[in-house]
Order: structure tokens, then sequence, then C-alpha cells
RNA sequence: ACGGCAGCUGACUCUAUCGCCGGCAGGACCCUCAGGGGCCCUGCGGGAGGAAAGUCCGGGCAACGCGAGCCACCAUACUUCCUAACGGGAAGGCAGCUGGGAGCAAAGGGCCCUGCUGACAGCAAGUGCCACAGAAAGAAAAACCGCCUUCGGGUAAGGGUGCAAGCGCGGAGUAAGAGCCCACGACAGGCGGCAGUGAUGCCGCCCGAUGGCAAACCUUAUGGGUUGAAAGACCAAAUAUACCGACAUUUAAGGGCUGGCUCGCCCGUUGUCGGGGGGUAGGUUGAUAGAGGCCGGCGGCGACGUCGGCAGUAGAUUGAUGAUAGAGACUGUCGUCUGCGACAGGACAGAACCCGGCUUAUGAGGCUGCCGUUUAU
RNA sequence: GCGGAAGUAGCUCAUUUGGUAGAGCGAUAGCCUUCCAAGCUAUAGGUGGCGGGGUCGAGCCCCGUCUUCCGCU
């Protein structure tokens, strides 16, 4: 299992339409130029085995015309979250919870892959740090209810 | 030689690592009475286009509809052929334009050749429109100056307007004039002859209230049922449940078997279990070999047809073909020891049921045609 | 994937059977007012999305193309 860690396979895909009104309705937002990403915890059970997090990955027509510059901007971002992937299964394993997450691309101009690595890098980043405070936060009310 | 404009061709290659999609083979595990199915691993080989685009036409395929005819609506429009079909293509005719040639004292028209272009049926079926200007814009009505006059009028040669004004030119004729008449010529129509499958061309005769617009209404001919893979077919979890069966049940309604009461039985009620129809999430199919491509022979001017051979085979479904590194060709710039080196660049664009076209986009290189400039002969 | 509309001044829109392209708001300048607003007057601003066609002549007719919007699961 550990050489495959860097796998971006079908199921991974978030594409049922009930997960996805789910995800958009309840979801939280988290903008980090030039994406805008909406991330939502679910138990893992809503989910295939083995799979931590489904992710769509998705830009519009309005930011980029010609159907081969969203193709493009979808395999990058592709490529980077497969790249970043490890150390945010990490912490869901360590909670033992799982996500639902959504990448849209809005910008109108394409960057090269380096660069939108180091953005992702911080995208990451990010949302790691919100994640582990919300799931702490989570825990330690429940520990208090137990004490209770 | 350089430049420009059209059309055709062309669509960088290889290796490694990571990753995605589906195919085949082998293996491990799970489910199933079995057939088989699910999931994971390993290996092998496959994975965007000439336009995949626009959705402008035609067809296959599918569902529904359909007795026939006429009208309406839409589309097409020189001829013949190709094709499954087409609004596409080929060849030809005619018209327009560019260039050249012969001819001529010179120029124009006409003739011949090359190339390009053409929504190219009918305005002599009818109706309508032709602003402003002009007397008048299409009709048997013609003003003003002019010309003529027997002073009643005649005239359409010359002048003006306009995109367009009563066919052109010469002659005869006349008071002056006019297709009023004649020769030649242009245009349109009719008849006949010859050539051609035909469009049409050539010749002869007859005829003439000889402007334009049908991308004006329209006429004629031909074709068109509607919808569109989000079509259609099949399987079907959870939850609720029509219906059926078994069991239990009544202050969780009741009704019937007697006129009343009690018990019993039947129907119902409610619940549990089992079966089960439709339908939702989801999945399978439709769906990838086709009016297909390449090569060669034969037939045809050609589009194309036919025969034989060869190579193969994208199939996603929140939508696969990507990332990184390296090497090699190609183009440009700079440097150069003429060996090469450094740097930069690679267009338009991404399949979604499948074909045949059309249109539009397209960098470097190559080919063909036309035009322009310069040089040489 | 399939189908339907619309592009006119800076903005919102007119312009009918083809004949010199207009209104309101906005802009600029002037008048009025102590000043501003309102009001009055004047001025500028248009390749009619783009390219082509037929017409004597096109915003209008025809073809192609681009952009925007809307509908169908």
């Amino acid at each position: 299992m550990e050489e495959r860690l860097h796998s971006f396979g079908k199921k991974e895909h978030l594409c049922s339409d009930k997960l996805l009104e789910e995800l958009f309705h309840t979801g939280q937002r988290l903008m980090v130029f030039p994406y805008s990403v909406r991330w939502k915890i679910c138990p893992k059970t809503m989910l295939p085995e083995g799979v931590r997090a489904q992710v769509l990955i998705a830009t519009s027509k309005r930011y980029f015309h010609h159907a081969v510059d969203r193709n493009r901007v979808k395999r990058l971002t592709r490529e980077c979250y497969r790249n970043h992937k490890p150390e945010l299964w990490q912490l869901l394993e360590e909670h033992d919870v799982a996500l639902l997450l959504a990448i849209n691309y809005v910008h109108n101009e394409i960057f090269e892959y380096k660069i939108l690595y180091h953005k992702f890098d911080k995208l990451i980043g990010q949302l790691t740090t919100k994640l582990s405070n919300q799931l702490n936060a989570v825990e330690q009310a429940s520990t208090n209810q137990e004490e209770k």
C-alpha cells in the first residue's frame, strides 16, 4: 500500500450527486489564489473502503473558453493533489475520519507546474491547520461530555 | 531572385521514473448449489484530430405516428453524371473579371488561349417598388427651350435631371422629324434545320408597347411525418409500499351469520414474518468493424466504380491521454577556429452514438497556380 | 449533446414593408445663483459586432463568422 500513496484513481473522484449536494450546501470554504476550495469532514463509512478523501477538480467556462485550456488546468491540478496527498491522508488517518473536497480554479491564466506546486503547498498547509483545529475541538468536546 | 495572394501537403521523434483509462493472460482472497460474479496484485501490448470545433446540410440507428389527395409552411434551382443520400463533388455550358496572342496605321468592340469567380429557373404570367432630382420612373401619357407650321397644331433629332429616360449607327424620307420605312448590328420571343445525352452553339425565316429589382410578393418544378443517445432497452440496494400467503390481535374502527343477549365462525382492522409489482439512487446496454483506411490491377476525361492483397482496431461518463528528467532532428538570433557552440521557439486546438460533406481556425518546412518589383538573356 | 434569441452613442433603448441614424440619462461649455442642485441653451460623441454578397443605394435583404444571453436531463 505504501508504494501507492501517490495514486489518484477512480474511487477517489467525487462524483455522487448526493455527496456533491451535501458538500456544496453545508461545507466550508477556503481561498488560496488561484484556488477556491470547499471542504467537509464526514464519517469514513460514507466513502468506499480504503478511501480517505474524495476530490472534485473543476474550472469554469467563465475563465477558460476553450476545452483544451480547461483540460490542461485540471490535469496540472490533479498532479499537484497527487503529490500532496500523503500529508493530508496522514492527518485523516490519525483522527479516523474522511473528507470531501472540491477544488475550483478561479483565475484566467495558466501557471507553470512548478508555480502551481508551491501554491498547492500553501493550500494544503492552511487546510491541514484548519482541519486539525476543528478535529481537536470536536474530540475535546466529546471527552468533556464523557467526563461529565 | 525577392515579395504578396490563393489552394494542397504536413501536424516532431526516442528513452526513463511517477500517475490515469479500458483490453488480454496468470495468480491470491470473498460471495454463490452451480453457471458465474466481485475485489486486489503481477505481466504484456493499446490510448485524441485534420479539423475532434461550428452544429450549416445529408444519412444510418431508435422511439412514436401514419387511408388517400389538396392547401399551408420550409428547403433547393443552368445541364449531364457521381453517391446510401445531400444544399456536397466531377465534367461541361453560359456570363463576368485579370493577363496574353493574332489582327489593325492606331484605339475600342468582336475572335482565340491561360487563370480566377458565379445563390446561374422565370420580370415576355400577374402584382408591387424604383427615395432626392426630374415634365415624365414604365404608360401607349410626353412639359420647357429648340425645330417646323397652313398658327389648329406637329415633332421626339439637340439641350437638362438622375443608377436608370423609349435599342445603336447609317441611309431613305419629311414642313420639321421619328423603327414610320430600309441595310447592318445588339436584345428577347416563336417556328424550322444541323451538331450534341443535355445545358447550349451555329444557320435560316417570322415577330417586336426592347429599363431594373424575384438575396420584393410570387409562379413553375423537385423534395420534406415528428423527435434525437438527455432516443431507446434491461437489471435494481435502502426506505416507503399496491397486491398475495401464514401466524397473532381488539377501548389500535367495525360489519355479517338471529328479533335481543352470550359463545363460536367468517370478513375486516392492526402488527410480525415471507413472497412480490411498479419506481428512485446506482449499474448494464445502446457503444465502437465502419456506405472505413492503405497499396496494386482494370474501367472512366473526372468525381467515382470494381477486383485482389495488406495492416490494424481510443471508448471516457464530475468525463482517461498528464507531470518530471534527458537525448536527437527542425527553425531563428548571436558568436565562430567553419568543425561547431550558446540562447530561444514549435501553430490551431481535446473524442462523447457513428458515418459522408461544407464552413471556420492553423507556426516552421515542402509543392502548385496567379500577380507585382528588380536583374540577365 | 440538442435547440432558440440578441448585438445601434459612455449606459438604457427606438428606427416596418431598403432612401441623409434618433430619444432619454450621462459628458463638456455657457446662462441663471453668493455657491451647489434643479432649470434653460448649445456642442461633441456612431467603421450600426466583424467579413463578404446582390442593389443605383443596406442598420434593414442573403451568406459566413465572432460575442453574449436563454431553454431542454
